[in-house]
DNA sequence: TTGTTTGTACAGTAAAAACTGTACAAACTT
DNA sequence: AAGTTTGTACAGTTTTTACTGTACAAACAA
Protein backbone atom coordinates (compact mmCIF):
# COMPACT_ATOMS: atom_id res chain seq x y z
CA UNK A 1 0.00 0.00 0.00
CA UNK A 2 0.90 3.35 -0.76
CA UNK A 3 2.37 5.33 2.23
CA UNK A 4 -0.56 8.12 1.62
CA UNK A 5 -3.06 5.91 2.03
CA UNK A 6 -2.04 4.54 4.75
CA UNK A 7 -1.76 7.50 6.72
CA UNK A 8 -5.16 8.52 5.27
CA UNK A 9 -6.75 5.11 6.64
CA UNK A 10 -5.22 5.55 10.41
CA UNK A 11 -6.62 8.87 10.01
CA UNK A 12 -9.84 7.93 9.19
CA UNK A 13 -10.41 5.07 11.95
CA UNK A 14 -9.68 7.46 14.34
CA UNK A 15 -12.02 10.05 13.03
CA UNK A 16 -15.22 7.65 12.41
CA UNK A 17 -14.13 6.76 16.40
CA UNK A 18 -14.70 9.97 17.04
CA UNK A 19 -17.88 10.62 15.48
CA UNK A 20 -19.51 7.74 16.75
CA UNK A 21 -18.53 8.79 20.44
CA UNK A 22 -19.16 12.34 20.53
CA UNK A 23 -22.92 12.01 21.19
CA UNK A 24 -21.21 11.96 25.24
CA UNK A 25 -20.71 15.45 24.68
CA UNK A 26 -24.49 15.97 23.25
CA UNK A 27 -22.92 16.74 19.33
CA UNK A 28 -23.84 14.56 16.12
CA UNK A 29 -21.40 12.41 14.42
CA UNK A 30 -21.28 14.75 11.46
CA UNK A 31 -19.96 17.50 14.28
CA UNK A 32 -17.45 14.70 15.81
CA UNK A 33 -16.17 13.72 12.04
CA UNK A 34 -15.05 17.80 11.70
CA UNK A 35 -13.77 17.77 14.91
CA UNK A 36 -11.56 14.69 13.85
CA UNK A 37 -10.67 16.34 10.63
CA UNK A 38 -9.76 19.51 12.36
CA UNK A 39 -7.68 17.52 14.53
CA UNK A 40 -5.41 15.61 12.31
CA UNK A 41 -5.62 19.45 9.79
CA UNK A 42 -2.66 21.11 11.07
CA UNK A 43 -3.10 24.34 9.79
CA UNK A 44 -6.58 26.05 11.42
CA UNK A 45 -9.24 25.90 8.48
CA UNK A 46 -12.11 28.52 7.34
CA UNK A 47 -15.70 26.97 7.15
CA UNK A 48 -15.05 27.28 3.48
CA UNK A 49 -12.18 24.70 4.06
CA UNK A 50 -14.58 22.29 6.33
CA UNK A 51 -16.77 22.54 3.14
CA UNK A 52 -14.05 21.77 1.28
CA UNK A 53 -13.19 19.10 3.35
CA UNK A 54 -16.27 17.54 4.45
CA UNK A 55 -18.30 18.34 1.35
CA UNK A 56 -21.40 19.64 3.44
CA UNK A 57 -23.25 22.87 3.28
CA UNK A 58 -21.13 25.90 5.05
CA UNK A 59 -24.44 26.38 6.69
CA UNK A 60 -23.66 23.22 8.64
CA UNK A 61 -20.12 24.02 9.18
CA UNK A 62 -21.03 27.24 10.19
CA UNK A 63 -23.63 25.82 13.24
CA UNK A 64 -21.44 22.67 14.12
CA UNK A 65 -18.43 24.92 14.46
CA UNK A 66 -20.06 26.99 16.61
CA UNK A 67 -21.45 23.95 19.10
CA UNK A 68 -17.64 22.95 19.12
CA UNK A 69 -16.64 25.96 19.83
CA UNK A 70 -19.81 26.14 22.44
CA UNK A 71 -17.75 23.21 24.46
CA UNK A 72 -14.63 24.79 24.07
CA UNK A 73 -13.53 21.76 21.54
CA UNK A 74 -12.20 24.23 19.06
CA UNK A 75 -11.42 27.72 19.44
CA UNK A 76 -10.90 31.13 16.59
CA UNK A 77 -7.68 31.56 15.77
CA UNK A 78 -5.60 34.27 13.80
CA UNK A 79 -3.26 34.05 10.85
CA UNK A 80 -2.08 37.30 9.46
CA UNK A 81 -3.89 38.13 6.25
CA UNK A 82 -6.64 36.23 6.19
CA UNK A 83 -9.87 37.80 6.65
CA UNK A 84 -11.93 34.52 7.52
CA UNK A 85 -12.40 32.97 10.49
CA UNK A 86 -9.84 30.74 11.31
CA UNK A 87 -10.78 27.56 13.51
CA UNK A 88 -8.71 25.22 15.46
CA UNK A 89 -8.75 22.13 18.05
CA UNK A 90 -7.94 22.68 21.60
CA UNK A 91 -4.87 21.55 22.38
CA UNK A 92 -5.44 20.37 26.01
CA UNK A 93 -7.94 17.41 25.95
CA UNK A 94 -7.85 17.17 29.78
CA UNK A 95 -8.94 21.01 29.92
CA UNK A 96 -11.68 20.36 27.37
CA UNK A 97 -13.05 17.14 29.17
CA UNK A 98 -12.83 19.62 32.80
CA UNK A 99 -14.76 22.14 30.35
CA UNK A 100 -17.62 19.48 29.20
CA UNK A 101 -18.35 19.19 33.39
CA UNK A 102 -18.41 23.22 33.76
CA UNK A 103 -20.73 23.47 30.85
CA UNK A 104 -22.98 21.05 30.21
CA UNK A 105 -23.29 19.12 34.19
CA UNK A 106 -22.74 22.84 36.03
CA UNK A 107 -25.98 24.46 34.25
CA UNK A 108 -28.08 21.02 34.87
CA UNK A 109 -26.73 20.69 38.61
CA UNK A 110 -28.01 24.06 39.23
CA UNK A 111 -31.42 23.71 37.33
CA UNK A 112 -31.76 20.44 39.51
CA UNK A 113 -31.09 22.54 42.70
CA UNK A 114 -32.79 25.29 41.99
CA UNK A 115 -36.17 23.08 41.39
CA UNK A 116 -35.47 21.18 44.24
CA UNK A 117 -34.95 23.95 46.59
CA UNK A 118 -37.59 25.29 45.76
CA UNK A 119 -40.05 22.32 46.23
CA UNK A 120 -38.12 21.68 49.89
CA UNK A 121 -39.32 25.22 50.97
CA UNK A 122 -42.85 25.00 49.88
CA UNK A 123 -43.19 21.50 51.32
CA UNK A 124 -41.64 22.54 54.98
CA UNK A 125 -44.09 25.53 54.74
CA UNK A 126 -46.87 23.02 53.82
CA UNK A 127 -45.88 20.63 56.98
CA UNK A 128 -45.61 23.50 59.28
CA UNK A 129 -49.08 24.38 58.85
CA UNK A 130 -51.94 22.59 61.55
CA UNK A 131 -54.27 20.31 61.60
CA UNK A 132 -52.93 18.61 58.54
CA UNK A 133 -54.96 15.46 57.37
CA UNK A 134 -52.39 12.31 58.80
CA UNK A 135 -51.87 10.72 55.06
CA UNK A 136 -50.95 13.95 53.72
CA UNK A 137 -47.91 14.55 56.91
CA UNK A 138 -46.67 11.03 56.44
CA UNK A 139 -46.33 12.11 52.04
CA UNK A 140 -44.94 15.30 53.02
CA UNK A 141 -42.30 13.37 55.27
CA UNK A 142 -41.46 11.01 52.62
CA UNK A 143 -41.41 13.68 49.86
CA UNK A 144 -38.87 16.57 52.38
CA UNK A 145 -36.74 13.20 52.69
CA UNK A 146 -36.28 12.71 48.97
CA UNK A 147 -35.82 15.85 48.05
CA UNK A 148 -33.16 16.42 51.13
CA UNK A 149 -31.44 12.98 49.68
CA UNK A 150 -31.25 15.00 46.02
CA UNK A 151 -30.55 18.11 47.35
CA UNK A 152 -26.99 16.61 48.58
CA UNK A 153 -26.74 14.42 45.66
CA UNK A 154 -26.83 17.62 43.91
CA UNK A 155 -24.49 19.61 46.32
CA UNK A 156 -21.58 16.54 45.88
CA UNK A 157 -21.91 17.07 42.00
CA UNK A 158 -21.36 20.16 42.48
CA UNK A 159 -18.50 20.12 44.37
CA UNK A 160 -17.38 17.33 42.09
CA UNK A 161 -17.54 19.54 39.45
CA UNK A 162 -15.39 22.18 41.63
CA UNK A 163 -12.96 19.29 41.98
CA UNK A 164 -12.55 19.34 38.12
CA UNK A 165 -12.57 22.94 37.63
CA UNK A 166 -9.61 23.43 40.09
CA UNK A 167 -7.65 20.39 38.95
CA UNK A 168 -7.82 18.99 42.01
CA UNK A 169 -8.52 15.53 40.49
CA UNK A 170 -5.32 15.47 38.46
CA UNK A 171 -3.56 15.03 42.00
CA UNK A 172 -6.36 11.23 42.52
CA UNK A 173 -5.50 10.61 39.06
CA UNK A 174 -2.99 12.21 37.44
CA UNK A 175 -2.21 12.44 33.98
CA UNK A 176 0.69 11.13 32.11
CA UNK A 177 3.15 14.20 30.56
CA UNK A 178 0.67 16.21 31.02
CA UNK A 179 1.72 20.20 30.88
CA UNK A 180 -0.77 22.79 32.06
CA UNK A 181 -1.00 24.91 28.30
CA UNK A 182 -0.32 28.94 28.76
CA UNK B 1 -54.58 26.07 48.03
CA UNK B 2 -55.08 22.24 48.86
CA UNK B 3 -52.03 20.16 50.49
CA UNK B 4 -52.33 17.26 48.11
CA UNK B 5 -51.84 20.20 44.93
CA UNK B 6 -49.40 21.48 46.79
CA UNK B 7 -47.17 18.21 47.07
CA UNK B 8 -48.15 16.95 43.20
CA UNK B 9 -46.88 20.77 41.94
CA UNK B 10 -43.42 20.44 44.17
CA UNK B 11 -43.55 16.71 42.23
CA UNK B 12 -44.17 18.04 38.80
CA UNK B 13 -41.40 20.69 39.35
CA UNK B 14 -38.66 18.11 39.97
CA UNK B 15 -40.15 15.07 37.37
CA UNK B 16 -40.18 18.43 34.62
CA UNK B 17 -36.36 19.44 35.50
CA UNK B 18 -35.68 15.44 35.12
CA UNK B 19 -37.01 15.35 31.82
CA UNK B 20 -35.19 18.12 31.14
CA UNK B 21 -31.55 17.56 32.22
CA UNK B 22 -31.49 13.35 31.30
CA UNK B 23 -30.17 13.99 28.21
CA UNK B 24 -26.65 13.97 29.69
CA UNK B 25 -27.26 10.18 30.14
CA UNK B 26 -28.64 9.80 26.80
CA UNK B 27 -32.24 9.27 27.90
CA UNK B 28 -35.41 11.00 26.16
CA UNK B 29 -37.27 13.29 27.92
CA UNK B 30 -40.09 10.88 28.15
CA UNK B 31 -37.76 8.72 29.67
CA UNK B 32 -37.03 11.23 32.31
CA UNK B 33 -40.33 12.09 33.61
CA UNK B 34 -40.85 7.76 33.89
CA UNK B 35 -37.96 7.79 36.58
CA UNK B 36 -39.23 11.19 38.14
CA UNK B 37 -42.58 9.59 37.95
CA UNK B 38 -40.50 6.41 39.99
CA UNK B 39 -38.54 7.78 42.37
CA UNK B 40 -41.56 9.72 44.34
CA UNK B 41 -43.88 6.90 43.95
CA UNK B 42 -43.48 4.58 46.90
CA UNK B 43 -43.92 1.16 45.60
CA UNK B 44 -42.22 -0.74 43.08
CA UNK B 45 -44.79 -0.12 39.33
CA UNK B 46 -45.47 -2.36 36.66
CA UNK B 47 -45.62 -1.51 33.16
CA UNK B 48 -49.56 -0.79 33.18
CA UNK B 49 -48.89 0.77 36.20
CA UNK B 50 -46.35 3.47 34.11
CA UNK B 51 -48.55 3.43 31.32
CA UNK B 52 -51.90 4.16 33.79
CA UNK B 53 -49.29 7.20 35.04
CA UNK B 54 -48.00 8.63 32.10
CA UNK B 55 -50.79 8.09 29.22
CA UNK B 56 -48.04 6.27 27.43
CA UNK B 57 -48.31 2.94 25.40
CA UNK B 58 -47.07 0.05 27.29
CA UNK B 59 -44.35 -0.56 24.54
CA UNK B 60 -42.80 2.50 25.12
CA UNK B 61 -42.66 1.80 28.46
CA UNK B 62 -40.79 -1.20 28.08
CA UNK B 63 -38.53 0.33 25.98
CA UNK B 64 -37.47 3.29 28.15
CA UNK B 65 -37.40 1.25 31.46
CA UNK B 66 -35.40 -1.08 29.31
CA UNK B 67 -32.99 1.73 28.94
CA UNK B 68 -33.45 3.35 32.48
CA UNK B 69 -32.19 -0.29 33.58
CA UNK B 70 -29.33 -0.66 31.41
CA UNK B 71 -28.11 2.78 32.91
CA UNK B 72 -28.63 1.03 36.65
CA UNK B 73 -30.87 4.22 37.60
CA UNK B 74 -33.37 1.49 38.07
CA UNK B 75 -33.97 -2.08 38.59
CA UNK B 76 -36.57 -4.83 39.19
CA UNK B 77 -38.63 -5.36 42.57
CA UNK B 78 -40.04 -8.59 43.38
CA UNK B 79 -43.22 -8.44 45.75
CA UNK B 80 -45.29 -11.94 46.38
CA UNK B 81 -48.27 -12.83 44.68
CA UNK B 82 -47.30 -10.30 41.85
CA UNK B 83 -47.07 -11.99 38.45
CA UNK B 84 -46.01 -9.02 36.73
CA UNK B 85 -42.36 -7.33 36.33
CA UNK B 86 -41.52 -4.89 38.88
CA UNK B 87 -39.21 -1.90 38.88
CA UNK B 88 -37.86 1.17 40.80
CA UNK B 89 -35.56 3.52 41.21
CA UNK B 90 -32.22 2.57 42.82
CA UNK B 91 -31.96 4.61 45.56
CA UNK B 92 -27.95 4.86 45.80
CA UNK B 93 -27.58 7.91 43.34
CA UNK B 94 -24.26 8.56 43.73
CA UNK B 95 -23.08 4.99 42.53
CA UNK B 96 -25.57 5.59 39.63
CA UNK B 97 -23.83 8.22 38.56
CA UNK B 98 -20.90 6.04 38.68
CA UNK B 99 -22.05 2.94 36.51
CA UNK B 100 -23.33 6.22 33.96
CA UNK B 101 -19.03 6.19 33.14
CA UNK B 102 -18.62 2.95 33.95
CA UNK B 103 -21.27 1.76 31.24
CA UNK B 104 -21.10 4.89 28.81
CA UNK B 105 -17.73 6.34 29.26
CA UNK B 106 -15.50 2.80 29.43
CA UNK B 107 -17.29 1.78 26.24
CA UNK B 108 -16.34 4.87 24.61
CA UNK B 109 -12.46 5.34 26.02
CA UNK B 110 -12.18 1.83 24.94
CA UNK B 111 -13.36 1.71 21.36
CA UNK B 112 -11.03 4.83 21.57
CA UNK B 113 -7.93 3.11 22.69
CA UNK B 114 -8.51 0.45 20.31
CA UNK B 115 -8.64 2.85 17.18
CA UNK B 116 -5.68 4.78 18.45
CA UNK B 117 -3.58 1.57 18.88
CA UNK B 118 -4.17 0.26 15.82
CA UNK B 119 -3.47 3.27 13.99
CA UNK B 120 -0.34 4.13 16.29
CA UNK B 121 0.94 0.58 15.69
CA UNK B 122 0.52 1.15 11.32
CA UNK B 123 2.18 4.32 11.56
CA UNK B 124 5.36 2.74 13.14
CA UNK B 125 5.29 0.45 11.36
CA UNK B 126 5.21 2.46 7.82
CA UNK B 127 7.79 4.64 9.90
CA UNK B 128 10.48 1.87 10.00
CA UNK B 129 10.29 1.12 6.29
CA UNK B 130 13.36 2.78 4.47
CA UNK B 131 13.25 5.41 1.41
CA UNK B 132 10.98 7.09 2.96
CA UNK B 133 9.76 10.52 1.11
CA UNK B 134 10.45 13.09 3.34
CA UNK B 135 7.16 15.10 2.62
CA UNK B 136 5.54 11.64 4.42
CA UNK B 137 8.49 11.34 7.27
CA UNK B 138 7.06 14.88 8.72
CA UNK B 139 3.49 14.07 8.40
CA UNK B 140 3.80 10.47 9.69
CA UNK B 141 6.45 12.45 12.69
CA UNK B 142 3.33 14.10 12.90
CA UNK B 143 0.61 12.49 13.41
CA UNK B 144 1.92 9.75 15.49
CA UNK B 145 2.26 12.26 18.12
CA UNK B 146 -1.24 13.52 17.80
CA UNK B 147 -1.95 9.91 18.13
CA UNK B 148 0.15 9.10 20.98
CA UNK B 149 -1.15 12.33 22.93
CA UNK B 150 -4.94 10.42 22.45
CA UNK B 151 -3.71 6.92 23.96
CA UNK B 152 -2.19 8.91 27.23
CA UNK B 153 -5.44 10.57 27.07
CA UNK B 154 -7.93 8.28 26.78
CA UNK B 155 -5.44 6.10 29.42
CA UNK B 156 -5.89 8.95 31.93
CA UNK B 157 -9.77 8.89 31.20
CA UNK B 158 -9.19 5.02 31.81
CA UNK B 159 -7.99 5.30 35.04
CA UNK B 160 -10.56 8.52 35.89
CA UNK B 161 -13.37 5.91 35.48
CA UNK B 162 -11.20 3.39 37.93
CA UNK B 163 -11.44 6.34 40.52
CA UNK B 164 -14.58 6.03 40.01
CA UNK B 165 -15.79 2.91 40.11
CA UNK B 166 -13.14 1.71 43.44
CA UNK B 167 -14.59 5.06 45.22
CA UNK B 168 -11.37 6.83 45.66
CA UNK B 169 -13.55 10.00 44.58
CA UNK B 170 -15.37 10.02 47.37
CA UNK B 171 -11.72 10.55 49.30
CA UNK B 172 -11.00 13.82 47.13
CA UNK B 173 -14.90 14.63 47.37
CA UNK B 174 -16.55 13.69 50.06
CA UNK B 175 -20.49 13.44 49.66
CA UNK B 176 -22.28 14.20 52.89
CA UNK B 177 -24.37 11.48 54.77
CA UNK B 178 -23.56 8.67 52.04
CA UNK B 179 -24.03 5.46 53.47
CA UNK B 180 -23.23 2.72 51.08
CA UNK B 181 -26.12 0.62 49.88
CA UNK B 182 -25.48 -3.37 50.90
C1' DT C 1 -54.04 -30.10 27.49
C1' DT C 2 -56.24 -25.45 26.54
C1' DG C 3 -56.88 -20.74 27.91
C1' DT C 4 -54.90 -16.49 29.89
C1' DT C 5 -51.57 -13.06 30.94
C1' DT C 6 -47.42 -10.52 30.10
C1' DG C 7 -43.46 -8.48 27.73
C1' DT C 8 -41.48 -7.29 23.53
C1' DA C 9 -40.49 -7.63 18.22
C1' DC C 10 -41.83 -5.47 14.39
C1' DA C 11 -44.03 -2.42 11.05
C1' DG C 12 -46.08 1.79 10.49
C1' DT C 13 -46.74 6.66 11.88
C1' DA C 14 -45.78 10.94 14.21
C1' DA C 15 -42.45 14.06 15.92
C1' DA C 16 -37.90 15.90 16.16
C1' DA C 17 -33.45 16.84 14.53
C1' DA C 18 -30.07 17.47 11.00
C1' DC C 19 -28.98 19.47 6.86
C1' DT C 20 -29.44 22.57 2.62
C1' DG C 21 -30.14 26.79 -0.14
C1' DT C 22 -31.54 31.39 -0.22
C1' DA C 23 -31.36 35.80 1.47
C1' DC C 24 -29.40 39.30 3.93
C1' DA C 25 -26.85 42.12 7.55
C1' DA C 26 -22.34 43.31 8.99
C1' DA C 27 -17.74 44.03 7.96
C1' DC C 28 -14.38 45.00 4.83
C1' DT C 29 -12.39 47.03 0.17
C1' DT C 30 -11.79 50.30 -3.18
C1' DA D 1 -19.78 56.28 -1.54
C1' DA D 2 -20.72 51.66 -3.97
C1' DG D 3 -19.21 46.96 -4.46
C1' DT D 4 -17.44 42.55 -2.23
C1' DT D 5 -16.97 39.11 0.97
C1' DT D 6 -18.36 36.51 4.94
C1' DG D 7 -21.19 34.36 8.53
C1' DT D 8 -25.63 33.15 9.89
C1' DA D 9 -31.04 33.48 10.24
C1' DC D 10 -34.66 31.32 8.39
C1' DA D 11 -37.73 28.35 5.65
C1' DG D 12 -38.05 24.13 3.50
C1' DT D 13 -36.52 19.30 2.93
C1' DT D 14 -34.48 15.04 4.25
C1' DT D 15 -33.18 11.92 7.64
C1' DT D 16 -33.48 10.08 12.12
C1' DT D 17 -35.63 9.07 16.31
C1' DA D 18 -39.59 8.41 19.30
C1' DC D 19 -43.86 6.46 19.81
C1' DT D 20 -48.03 3.48 18.84
C1' DG D 21 -50.76 -0.69 17.79
C1' DT D 22 -50.77 -5.30 16.37
C1' DA D 23 -49.23 -9.74 16.75
C1' DC D 24 -47.03 -13.27 18.95
C1' DA D 25 -43.85 -16.17 21.99
C1' DA D 26 -43.00 -17.38 26.67
C1' DA D 27 -44.67 -18.07 31.10
C1' DC D 28 -48.24 -19.19 33.93
C1' DA D 29 -53.12 -21.07 35.31
C1' DA D 30 -56.69 -24.25 35.29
Amino acid sequence: MEGKETVEKARERIIETIAQNIHLYGLTPSAGRQFGMMYFHNEPLTLDDMTEELGMSKTSMSTSVRALADLKLVERAWKRGVRKDLYQVKDDWYQSFIDLFSIKWRRSISLHLVAVRKSLSELEKLQAEEGLDEQLKETLAIDIEKLEYMRDYFEWLDRLVDAFEDHDIFNLVPPKNYLKQK
